[in-house]
DNA sequence: AGCCGACATTAGGGCGGTCTAAATCTCCGG
DNA sequence: CCGGAGATTTAGACCGCCCTAATGTCGGCT
């Protein structure tokens, strides 16, 4: 912590903050917030992140003195190029460890999140490159997150939510949101996750669960866990 | 870094003071300082972290408050056994993830040490012993350094130098210590590593290097290098 | 015995990051 | 058009850790 970790080579010199793990905190907020469309607001990092509105303010302050961030509407930010980079350096950081620990170490899907969470921002270029290369240099973490390439595009949001599905239809999971310790847990005791096809068989409503067909058991899905489920319609039954 | 890993299961719950990484450090070099005999002075623990001695001073007041260390002499300190225990596990971190890196990862002898630096203060407990058990629950690390077991005993220092072994001596080497990756580079391309035998031809002088042949290969080593080198004589020529 | 050099400590300041409490700003609805 | 609710920012403080400069303390040497 305080000695930045020399290890990892940062390509652009020109910034005059330290890229310290709590900034690599922000910048990944930012980032997940941003990445649906919409700027950030103080409070919305905050509650991210755990901290009140003013730290935000201040750090946000030499975020964008340093070029990282930059201010759009009262109070809202974007990352910058630059600090989009960044960004997604500590994303595919923490997706290659993700993978890593699953696959290698065999960490279970709802722990492996919180182990990367703490390890992305002391893992060197060179851990980094040699992982990469270990795994076969995946593009999906275990939730079927997609992997930011070290250099290229990235598209963070292409599925479509399993509660647009209706009944009748066979939608294939495609990716989990890692958001919720507990709901992916029971998914993975449900056997629900990237790669398994599932049959919806009730749209979920206000009231009552999804109900869903999974290897031939027959499941509800409370409308939280139904929220963290992506993928894509394989066959639609509905001609409405 | 500020929020201090939670992953960490800490048995000992009666200290006031966080375990942060900089705790950790201090506790670490204190631990290699001491486990020679002597206890540490505050010049030697700010040389081995380079840190100046007010900072040590600082710290070690904030330890000492908190029952990590106990002062001896004017300046001195040396640690508790509650400082004992952490320190251990801090080293045992260390090692565990040099030999994992080394070994799965396949990261070479002299980075390795780098690596583990700054990975250590950030290894869980439960990755701590999905390692520990995937590596077969190793003794040595890669140097040849012990890894001290979760519990128990630990004897750090059992070795004897290279620099006390005669002409003619066949020396085991057991053990090269990590303190300088140039050393240790060079090391590693004359095959020079825990478990090679090498035959000692000339002792180190003032003036002149040591001679040893390694492998058939005849070679010189320097004096700094010399003094990495631990193990024991197999067989000695010295009558004297 | 006394002095001097080496070492340790105090004093005081800075930076990064957090907080609470209070002030300010924006925006929307009446 | 103005006021109030809610969000944001400023003000001020704290903690961890580091630094430099000045001061204290020890032991050895003359």
């Amino acid at each position: 912590m305080g000695t930045p970790s020399t290890l990892r080579t940062e390509s652009s010199a020109c910034c005059r903050i330290e890229l310290t793990d709590t900034v690599e905190d922000y910048l990944k907020a930012i980032f997940a917030i941003t990445s649906l469309g919409e700027p950030a607001s103080t409070s919305g990092v905050a509650a991210r992140l755990s901290v009140t509105p003013p730290s935000v303010t201040a750090m946000l302050h030499r975020m964008r003195d340093s070029g990282l961030v930059a201010t759009t509407t009262w109070g809202h930010v974007l990352l910058t190029e630059h600090g989009a980079v960044h960004a997604r350096s500590v994303v595919r950081r923490h997706r290659l460890l993700e993978t890593f620990l699953h696959r290698v170490l065999g960490v279970s899907w709802d722990e492996v999140h919180e182990e990367a969470e703490v390890l992305e921002h002391h893992l060197s270029t060179r851990l980094e490159n040699l992982i990469d290369a270990a795994l076969g240099f995946p593009d999906r973490d275990p939730h079927g997150d997609p992997i930011p390439s070290v250099r290229g595009k990235h598209e963070e949001h292409g599925e479509t939510p399993l509660a647009q599905s209706g009944p009748g239809d066979i939608f294939l999971v495609q990716r989990v949101y890692d958001t919720d310790s507990i709901a992916l847990r029971h998914l993975a005791e449900l056997d629900i996750r990237p790669g398994v096809s599932i049959e919806v068989e009730r749209r979920p409503s206000d009231l009552a669960p999804m109900w869903v067909r999974v290897g031939g058991e027959r499941c509800s899905l409370s409308c939280a866990v139904v929220n963290l489920i992506h993928g894509r319609i394989e066959s639609s039954a509905a001609a409405s």
